[in-house]
This record gives C-alpha cells, structure tokens and sequence, in this order.
DNA sequence: CGCCAGGGCCTCA
DNA sequence: TGAGGCCATGGC
C-alpha cells in the first residue's frame, strides 16, 4: 500500500496560514495536538470532508482553544460542529474531552504511562476504544494501533480475522506482528484508510487493488 | 432517492 | 458480551 499511494502523513491538521488541512506527519505543537483530539471526537461515524468543516467554523469563531471551548455554551457550541453530524453528542463529547484537559496539561498527558493514560480517556463519556487510541497515537505519539471500520472490512476480507472479530482482539493481531512504533502505525491506519475508501470499499474494486494477491475475497 | 462515512452510548437479553 | 436502536449531516 506505501508504493502504492505513498506516504500519508496523518493526522492531517489546519494550518494558520494554509488554506486547507495540511499534512504534515504528526502535530508538531500542543495547540496541534488539541485539535487532533477534537478532530478525533468530531470524526466519528462521519466522513471527514463533513469534519473539516466543523473545524473550519470553530476556527472562524475563534474556538479551537482549550479555553475558548470552555467558555462556549453547549448550544452554540453544537450549532457550530452542526456539519459533521450528531452534534448535539458531540457537542458534549467535546465538553467532557474539555473538562479532563483542564485537569492537566498536554506536556503531562505525554509523559505519563500509555496503559493508565488509555483507562483515563476510556473512562470518559463519548471516548471509546477506537477515538481514544487515535489520541493516543495521533495527538499523544503512543504505540497504539487503531483500528477501525476500514480496518475491520479488510482485515476479515484479506483471511487475517473473522467480521466480526472485537476491536481489542483485533487490535491486538497487528499490535502482535508489528513493532510498537509510532510512525510505522500511523502511517499503516493512514494507509488502510486511504485503501479502504478508495477501493476496498463496500463494494470492491477488486480489478485495481495492490493486495489482490494476498486477498482471499479476490476473484481474479 | 438510498447508501455510506476514520463510533459510542444505552438497553435488554 | 452481543445485538439492536439511536444519534444527523453531506457527498455521491
């Protein structure tokens, strides 16, 4: 899939200045790393395209800060995620994610240990498995592999599991086979999602994909 | 028009 | 623990 699409560079973050997402293999500051995490919230079950534009709203409203998302009435705060779908969730999703930073800071968060830092996002309200592990890898710079509905489909196509196979079960497969590097699993989900959006979707584009091959769904 | 998108919570066996 | 209902917008 890397020769195939090459490298994807995620999470893809807005940029003062870009105009639009940049990617640029990892948030390099803690207001990066902030974003990260709503994105990660904001992100669930919705297509990004439809994320984007949420953000792009909390940025015009000057709210994409620690502060200003505490300040914010929930009302108006789901008025401006409204784009990217169950916003009145999400919306307080996004308040209960706001109330733990409170807590602490970034720079903590990142040095205190992986395990107990997963049980503290899981315990929060609107945070499952799959949202906490992209903070942990994609905000927080954890090993921690995340799986996700693309993950799933073609995990169980290509023979790996069963469909419907847990997500820690799963999880633990390429966690079990793959170095716990942060930039290998990074770049590796990147990649199953870009492969599972454009090809093995729903129904699949068998005739162009790379892992044909190895792929016992393939008819070809 | 229907299907799908980078889930998670709640309820009820 | 697992299945099913619910949350909701926007692109194709």
């Amino acid at each position: 899939m890397l020769e195939a699409y090459g490298r994807q560079g995620w999470w893809p973050v807005t940029q003062s200045g870009a105009a639009g997402p940049t990617y640029c293999g990892g948030p390099k500051t803690d207001q990066q790393r902030f974003e990260v995490m709503v994105g990660a919230i904001l992100t669930q079950n919705t297509a990004w395209s439809n994320v984007e534009k949420a953000i792009l709203n909390l940025q015009q409203s000057r709210l994409l800060s620690l502060a200003a998302l505490k300040r914010v009435p929930l009302s108006t705060l789901a008025k401006k995620i409204r784009p990217s779908g169950y916003f009145n969730q999400k919306a307080r999703k996004l308040k209960h994610l706001v109330q733990f930073l409170t807590g602490t800071s970034i720079a903590t968060l990142r040095r205190s240990p992986a395990l107990q830092l997963r049980g503290r996002l899981l315990m929060l309200w609107g945070i499952g498995p799959e949202t906490a592990d992209s903070i942990l890898l994609y905000a927080l710079n954890k090993p921690y592999f995340v799986v996700d509905a693309y993950t799933k489909r073609i995990a169980s196509r290509l023979g790996l599991c069963e469909q419907g196979i847990s997500y820690n079960c799963l999880q633990a497969i390429f966690q079990q086979q793959l170095p716990a590097r942060v930039r290998l699993y990074s770049e590796y989900h990147a990649l199953l999602v870009k492969h599972g959006k454009e090809v093995c979707r729903p129904r699949p584009h068998c005739g162009q994909c790379v892992l044909s091959r190895v792929c016992q769904r393939c008819i070809c």
